[in-house]
DNA sequence: TGATAGATCGGCT
DNA sequence: GCCGATCTATCAG
């Protein structure tokens, strides 16, 4: 149950108003960290899905691990585009990833969607995914993007316009001491650069296993 | 509970 | 030809 939105949705102060351009057109370690808190909207499909961003990676032009690396081809092409995009790829044979352009146009940065928590149409989340344990939903790049009903097809997507039915919204950002950060997954010499992010404690962000601590203890 | 291998294919060398 | 910003099933303990 929620109130119709009439129109009123460019309002700064409204959480369901898209991040504007100024957002992603910093450096991708901030934008990274900035965007744990806000939310990944999709309304293309049968429900309105949203989604709380606690887990992103960033990925720097001149860093061995981004697709950047060595310069644009046509299949990382978008990550040297504009930024406030959306840059898709496909990986392991199987999963697609899905990346936000940052910086400015010409540079090749972006940041890596990794987790979000449900929060709304989880039902549909469920139907994508095929499983119903909320905590798999979301929790890692593939399944963000199985749940989300994201693929090629959304790749150079413009993330600056809420009229497209994919994008982000400002939320309500994730204050300092409950973010954390530290070596991106799968990438060698990971903790030279420390650019993964992620909020402390949540059950929704993926690899949390490895040294998990209960309450109590 | 934690570690390991297999699936599967597009892009780059 | 090889490798990968992954996920899942399976096996061992």
């Amino acid at each position: 149950m929620k109130p119709q939105r009439t129109g009123q949705h460019e309002r700064e102060d409204d959480p369901l108003s898209p991040l504007a351009a100024s957002f992603y057109a910093r450096p991708s370690p901030v934008v990274a960290r900035d965007l744990l808190g806000r939310l990944l909207v999709e309304e293309r499909g049968p429900g309105r899905v949203v989604g709380r961003i606690v887990e992103s990676e960033a990925y720097e032009e001149g860093d061995p691990a981004s697709h950047s690396f060595r310069g644009p081809t046509p299949r990382n092409s978008v990550m040297f585009g504009a930024p406030g995009r959306m840059y898709v790829y496909f990986t392991y044979g199987m999963h697609h990833c899905m990346n936000v352009v940052t910086g400015s146009d010409g540079e090749g940065s972006a940041v890596l969607l990794r987790a979000v928590e449900p929060l709304e149409g989880i039902d549909v989340m469920c139907g994508r995914r095929g499983v119903a344990a909320r905590p798999l939903l979301c929790s890692g790049p593939g399944r963000l993007c199985q749940a989300y009903g994201v693929g090629r097809a959304d790749n150079g997507h413009d993330l600056l316009d809420s009229a497209s039915g994919l994008f982000i919204a400002a939320g309500d950002p994730l204050s300092r001491e409950h973010a954390a950060a530290g070596p991106r997954v799968g990438v060698r010499e990971a903790a030279e650069r420390p650019w993964r992010f992620f909020e402390e404690g949540s059950v929704y962000v993926s690899r949390r296993s490895p040294g998990r601590r209960r309450p109590g203890r």
